[in-house]
RNA sequence: GCCGGGAUGGUGGAAUGGUAUACACGCGGGUCUCAAAAACCCGUGGGCUUUAAACCCUUGAGAGUUCGAGUCUCUCUCCCGGCACCA
């Protein structure tokens, strides 16, 4: 046989799997599905890097895996090719985004074919192109009918380098995901859907998913559900110059016709220490608006307040100001004064608060540097604390402000009414069913969760499907019009307008009406990036269906993903959008899941030389000259062998070498066994061969389960060791071994496996092809049977026994398998050896602890 | 601040409460060669500057549970990731 050359190797075998189209399930009548998901990549234009690879590599191995064993394995790969970043780097280059796309789509799925993963190739999917795009806007007017989809003038955040609007997920430490350009607030109408409606039952069904702890933690802080009471206070009446509300329904804490204010707590149980309310500035504006004659420097500072909001919330310092108004504590009766503050959001809530400056940190920063009453109303069950911070009225903080401090924790109400006595937090519900009955307050539940801004004003996207008619209002496109196909428009470039550049097309915007045919106006903006990605799982499974998005019988039989395998930064992003859009599907009767990806696996980061890899640190490594010197196999091995799959790894050269000379020798070892004249099926010593093979073969199988890929290879390893040290002695190998050998290698390896199998079997007629598919026209390894086991061979004849002398192993001994269960015998043999003897000269045991087959500890004094 | 995950040789890492350091990298020595590369062989946690045996120490620090702890419990230090004025 020819010396191990990669190249060649690999590239003949794609060339015949894509050929035969062994990865290419029939997707209507296949028996046992198994729908292996990796998360669409994104097309750079520096093309795949060797952590897309990673990703790839370990979620291919899965998919082999599977498909060995006995699954129809359906792997499909696609580009999220739309949005910002592509059109960005569009932009960078001087060329049209479509243009680079094509270039970038070329380079990529060469990329991505070299790395010899199983993709289904013939059903590739692109974000760009109308034949999917066309059901992306399908999807928002399916959403938009079900009132899931509505414009908006709202506070939304404004990336002023990308100049567009990002979603709340997009925006992280108070910067533009994609740029890191400080966002600003701006007040602009927007499309959103309402994923907030969802928040239940995306936070309920979160138990039942198999994904990580760590992922559902991060979901499910990002839903965030609260649940407390929503309370009113009465607003003093000589506040004469408060108007009232004139519109209901407004969910904020605008002042009721009745002269109140409602304000949500999570803790109604500490309604007798509320001291003072506080209103956010965007409430007090409000409030301005509608007539409010603010006390001199009131205005002022709520000015100022909106002003700084806008800005970076780097500053934490909390300021305010009294707004001269006073509000009713509800349950005692105390006159109490409103303040507006910079530490209360409008976006959540009411926009206002009740401050328990004894029982809230936030609150008592704030009643601390503005001299405010503070009242204990919670005894707390630290018994240690000093009896003078255990109740009591504590209004002269400020004198002794060492001896007060807040207390969170649980404990007993005091200082109550009829509360006093009551334990919270079990009471919480008793208190509120309290408030529910004086009608003073309710039951109320509240999420961080915001609605998903789903409209751009970029060139890039799919335009939204709407149309704004001045009689009918905004109006769906006819979804016999869809596509609204994306204009081929010369000048693209955003400017910052708040408007799409689509908005500059007279052509595009001018249309008809959907509903009365007279003259209306198309929408100019674009949906964002992440609604392209939110569904095209459910597109895989039907690219040859042209009449509908996806075909409901098709998705039950594919659906939901078996496994889907990515990055864990896509946790609240990709992750919480695609699980909404399933979820309304579902409603909607399209599809019959609700949850897209019963099993999520999140895998770790390669990283070079510690840091992140980034164009700006310019430490980004592309696989393809690795892949040219050692091999698409030695460079998938590689990666798997750094480390756990979910932990990622730091990428050096080095390491590269040693796995190419592992396989070079498993190469050479296979090459040497074929030549051999001598091949005989059984030698005197095999059955130390037949155990090494029983217990690897059970090893592998059971890490590649568990994608531990990097203890899978070690194990190949150490029974390579053991086959070559046979070979080398009697210079006969049972080709059996080696058949097991590559089988067990074929998902880390593809490549250099089927050629290496196809000789093993050339001419080797009693080996039945058990796996083998419906019109295959050569039995390809990778459609075999994985191999099994034999539980009976993995039993040694002789088990070591370590001996130990009060924990600490003093010999190890060997035992034929048929006595060990004898302890008596064993403990005999253990004080036989010499070096247990010295230990126990001149001791008494005191106790002797045998683990059956594993150790034998003595216990002297 | 809250939540989640970590810390094991020179390095990446391995270990259902039962022989810590598997597997590999690197390094050192050797074989082959005029020489080098490749390949192959041997060695490789520390005490320990000859070898072998024995002994002692060693899984971030300290305590505890146990016949026995890298693994379980508590306290602490440091690192990584997420959320963060969400009432």
């Amino acid at each position: 046989m020819k010396p191990y050359n990669p190249s060649e190797v690999e590239k003949k075998w794609q060339n015949v799997w894509e050929e035969t189209k062994i990865y290419s399930p029939n997707l209507d009548s296949a028996k046992k599905p198994f729908y292996n998901l990796m998360m669409f990549p994104y097309p750079s234009a520096e093309g795949m890097h060797v952590g897309n690879m990673y990703a790839f590599t370990g979620a291919d191995i899965y998919g082999r895996f599977q498909r060995m064993q006995g699954y129809d394995v359906f792997e499909p790969i696609g580009l999220d090719g739309f949005g910002i970043h592509s059109e960005n780097y569009a932009i960078k280059v001087g060329k049209h985004p479509a243009e680079q796309a094509k270039i970038s789509e070329e380079n990529f799925y060469r990329q991505l074919r070299s790395i010899g993963n199983s993709y289904e190739w013939t059903r590739t999917i692109e974000t760009y192109k109308p034949e999917y795009y066309k059901w992306t806007q399908w999807l928002f007017i399916q959403l938009f009918k079900a009132g899931l989809a509505y414009k908006k003038k709202a506070p939304v955040n404004f990336c002023p380098k990308d100049l567009t609007v990002l979603a709340d997920e997009q925006v992280i430490d108070g910067k533009c995901e994609r740029c890191g350009s400080v966002v600003e607030k701006r007040e602009l109408e927007q499309w959103f859907f309402k994923i907030t409606d969802y928040a239940e039952k995306l936070l309920s069904n979160i138990p039942e998913l198999d994904w990580s702890e760590k992922v559902k933690v991060a979901q499910k802080n990002w839903i965030g559900k609260s649940e407390g009471a929503r309370i009113r206070f009465v607003i003093l009446s000589e506040a004469k110059d408060l108007p009232a509300s004139q519109q209901g329904g407004d969910s904020s804490a605008m002042l009721q016709n009745d002269n109140s204010i409602e304000v949500f707590t999570t803790r109604p149980d500490t309604l007798f220490g509320a001291t003072f309310l506080v209103i956010s500035p965007e409430l007090a504006k409000k409030w301005l608006d509608v007539g409010w004659k603010a006390p001199t420097g009131v205005g002022k500072y709520i000015e100022e307040a909106l002003v700084k909001r806008t800005l970076i919330e780097e500053n934490t310092d909390k300021t305010g100001v009294f707004s001269g108004i006073y509000a009713i504590n509800p349950v005692n009766q105390e006159k109490i004064p409103i303040w507006v503050a910079n530490y209360v959001l409008a976006g959540y809530g009411t926009g206002a608060i009740m401050a328990v400056p004894a029982h809230d940190p936030r609150d008592f920063e704030f009643a601390k540097k503005f001299d405010l009453q503070v009242k204990t109303v919670i005894l707390s069950e630290t018994k240690d604390l000093p009896a003078s911070q255990q109740g009591g009225d504590s209004s002269a903080m400020s004198q002794n402000d060492k001896m007060i401090e807040v207390y969170v924790g649980e404990g007993e109400i005091i200082n109550s009414g009829d509360w006093n006595g009551w334990k919270t937090p079990e009471s919480i519900s008793k208190v509120i069913k309290w408030l529910e009955k004086k009608a003073i307050g309710k039951r109320e539940v509240n999420y961080h969760l915001r609605d998903w801004l789903i409209s751009r004003q970029r060139y890039w996207g799919p335009p939204i499907p709407m149309i704004d008619c001045p009689k009918c209002g905004w109006q769906p496109v006819a979804e016999a019009d869809l596509p609204v196909v994306l204009p081929e428009l010369e000048d693209f470039k955003p400017e910052g307008n708040g408007k799409s550049p689509l908005a500059n097309i007279d052509t595009f915007i001018n249309t008809k009406c959907p509903n009365c045919d007279g003259p209306a106006k198309r929408e100019t903006d674009v949906s964002d990036t992440f609604l392209d990605s939110a569904w095209y799982f459910f597109r895989y499974a039907c690219t040859d269906i042209e009449s509908s998005a996806f075909d409901r019988e098709r998705l039950k039989k594919w659906l939901p993903v078996n496994m889907y395998i990515g990055g864990a930064e896509h946790s609240v992003l990709h992750l919480l959008y695609s699980r909404f859009i399933a979820m309304v599907l579902a409603d909607l009767k399209f599809t019959d899941f609700e949850e897209p990806f019963k099993r999520f696996y999140a895998h770790g980061l390669i990283v070079k030389d510690g840091a992140k890899m980034s164009k700006s640190r310019g430490n980004v490594i592309i696989p393809d000259k690795y892949i040219a010197k050692f091999g698409a196999d030695t460079l998938r091995c590689y990666l798997m062998f750094l480390g756990p799959f979910s932990a990622g790894g730091d990428f050096r050269d080095t390491g590269i070498e040693g796995m190419n000379r592992f396989l070079k020798r498993v190469w050479k070892l296979c090459s040497a066994v074929l030549s051999s004249k001598y091949q005989v099926s059984s030698t005197e010593n095999t059955k130390e061969l037949d155990t090494a093979m029983n217990k690897t073969i059970k090893k592998v199988t059971e890490d590649i389960e568990n994608l531990r890929y990097n203890t899978a290879l070690a194990t190949l390893m150490e029974y390579y060791n053991v086959l070559s040290e046979f070979y080398t002695k009697y210079k006969i190998l049972d080709t059996k071994y080696c058949k097991t050998f590559v089988l067990l290698l074929a998902p880390f390896a593809p490549h250099m496996t089927e050629e290496l199998y196809q000789q093993l079997t050339i001419d080797n007629l009693q080996f039945t092809n058990k796996g083998k598919k419906d019109s295959q026209s050569f039995n390809s390894i990778h459609l075999e049977s994985w191999p099994s086991f034999d539980e009976k061979s993995l039993e040694e004849s002789e088990v070591n026994i370590a001996v130990s002398v009060n924990g600490k192993t003093r010999d190890v001994i060997k035992i034929e398998k048929s006595k060990v269960e004898s302890q008596k015998f064993v403990e005999q043999l253990a004080k036989e050896s010499e070096n247990v003897k010295k230990h126990l000269q001149g001791k008494k045991i005191l106790k002797t602890v045998y683990v059956q087959g594993k150790i034998i500890n003595f216990v002297i004094d």
